[in-house]
DNA sequence: TACTATGGTAAGTAAGTACTTACTTTGTTC
DNA sequence: GAACAAAGTAAGTACTTACTTACCATAGTA
């Protein structure tokens, strides 16, 4: 198998164990096994076990946004369409943390055992995101079409809404009893987002008498 | 040292070391130092590290709550003070992760190395606190005062945004760089519960016209 | 055919790891 | 003060860890 091939399948390997296991809890065996190679193999393409890691960070961390899924946010804030707005955007994170199931626990464990990939990523990602929503809270209460709430509190209330879903699915739904909440990422997406518009919106706003 | 004082003193500081570096991140030597005795002294008193994990298991997740602020949030619910009893509520938790930082941390190593703890404390505490809020919510309902929702999103919503909140403090706080928000747990308490309560009540009740 | 660069391996090393053994100290009781 | 149990220790064991060394196989080029 050539360099880069190989370099990409134990990345890829990698990822899996680690978030599995943690860094840590993973051993370079275990990966080389895994990846159907010696040991040696390993530390010919990555000098140490944490120079593994950092090629998963650069992986990770930087990955670029979905273009497609941008643009369609953009064009529902463009049209002031509240909830098709809010639901993409909740649609967006809970998809990607259910298809990318190693992702959040890659993220957990990097954050408990101190690895700069959660750091990272909110830096890069979700800062910024969040940026953006509070932003266009703001412009939307200017409008009077939002009531008068502080902008950084209603975006901890909608991604915490969310976020605490995907984790607690993730994580917990079997600790939970007859407490589940057994529905699609896109009817949670809808009816999330509708229960934290309902909390924001300016009742006596109708958009014709816009300032 | 007495052989019970020992021990829960080893317990302890094992909760301590477990919390900063996980189960399997943790050595046995490192908790005997940290604790000024032999290793040997470990083993003495636990028969192996799993056995020391199940000593702080039985010490976390049956922990019994506090009395007094069950019972004042018992009263607010019986004065229907919605305001209060949900502030109550997040305040508990926001201050529950403030002072006991190791609990946060043992909780999410748990749920990732996969041992019982996070389970535990999810069917005995959180799982119980879900229905009663959720009953909560259907009372109120009924009674005209809440909107029609769907209880168990609505009870999301609330514990989301309030760990959401917890969480970001304890772990990514110093990565939102300008998005901080540094607000004391009773601020933070009072302005996520004003911000539900908001999107929750019924704008058309008075408490007289109560069927 | 011989040379060389490259992808691969077997079998190590030194420094941990959980856990044990054989022994010493210390406080209490008669 | 002798007997004895409990608290403590030093120095192990067998095994695993990240990482290394010395060697092999094969394809492309001269």
């Amino acid at each position: 198998m050539a360099a880069e091939d190989r370099r990409q399948q134990i990345v890829t390997v990698a990822i899996k164990l680690f978030s599995q296991k943690g860094f840590r809890g993973t051993t370079t065996k275990e990966i080389a096994l895994a990846a159907g190679v010696n040991e040696a193999i390993i530390f010919r393409h990555f000098a140490t076990k944490s120079e593994l890691y950092s090629a998963i960070i650069d992986q990770k961390a930087c990955a670029r946004g979905i273009p497609a899924m941008e643009a369609e946010i953009e064009k529902y804030m463009q049209l002031r369409n509240d909830q098709k707005m809010f639901e993409r955007i909740a649609l967006h994170i809970l998809d990607t943390h259910e298809n990318d199931e190693a992702f959040l626990r890659l993220l957990f464990y990097s954050a408990l055992e101190g690895h700069e990939l959660a750091d990272l990523f909110f830096r890069n990602q979700v800062s910024e995101r969040y940026r953006m929503v509070a932003n266009y809270i703001k412009t939307r209460t200017a409008e009077g079409a939002f009531r008068k709430v502080d902008p950084m509190i209603a975006v901890r209330s909608f991604f915490g809404t969310i976020l605490h879903h995907a984790i607690t699915n993730r994580f917990f739904n079997q600790s939970l009893g007859d407490q589940k909440l057994n529905i699609s990422n896109r009817q949670a997406a809808e009816r999330f987002t509708e229960f934290f518009l309902a909390g924001i919106i300016n009742p006596n706003y109708s958009p014709n008498n816009r300032k």
